[in-house]
DNA sequence: CCATACAATTACCTTTCGGTAACTTTTGAT
DNA sequence: ATCAAAAGTTACCGAAAGGTAATTGTATGG
């Protein structure tokens, strides 16, 4: 099965940076928007948005927060192995 | 006062740092763990982690997930309102 | 060929983080 | 209530990572 992220009402678990930034870009591009567009609406550099989305582990918390806000995204914590 | 942060198997959304620390510091102290507890299994430093459960917006991403993953819970990204 | 748009990288400066230690609650037993 | 131990917070420093702005690919189109 590819990489498929997220559909609908299904959530993608993140274990790893690289798996933030791989899903940040699926969905950016699903949504036909550029990395500037991004920029305005979050408050951030480009270096962010490129860094976030090769997946480096550094990035600011708050403005991955950001970013998932303008993509119409959240982020939840649950026990592990709730499903 | 008393927010329920958690409870089962419900999950919390985060919206901001603080509710990230907050939401931290309320399951480390349920689970009777210490800072120092989570200072050598997450490999971080004392300072980290006051300041996470603090609420500063600038904590690292990776390290967030190596604190929540030591206290057994994970990140789940979904589209807003999927609730 | 040049211009435009998007993406990625580089340069410069600021900020964070870990280690250690000091200092301040908080907890618990007598 | 007092005292001691444990937990939590703060401070200083050097190393590492962050942000912005400017630069350099990489296509696409006039």
């Amino acid at each position: 099965m590819d990489k498929e992220y997220i559909k609908s009402n299904e959530s993608m678990k993140i274990e790893t940076a690289k798996d933030l930034g791989n899903f940040v870009r699926e969905i950016r591009e699903s949504q036909k928007m550029t990395q500037a567009d991004i920029l305005g609406l979050a408050d951030t550099g480009n270096r962010f948005i490129v860094e976030l989305e090769n997946g480096k582990p550094t990035v600011q918390f708050q403005k991955v927060l950001n970013v998932l806000h303008v993509l119409g995204l959240e982020i939840v914590i649950q026990k592990k192995g709730s499903f």
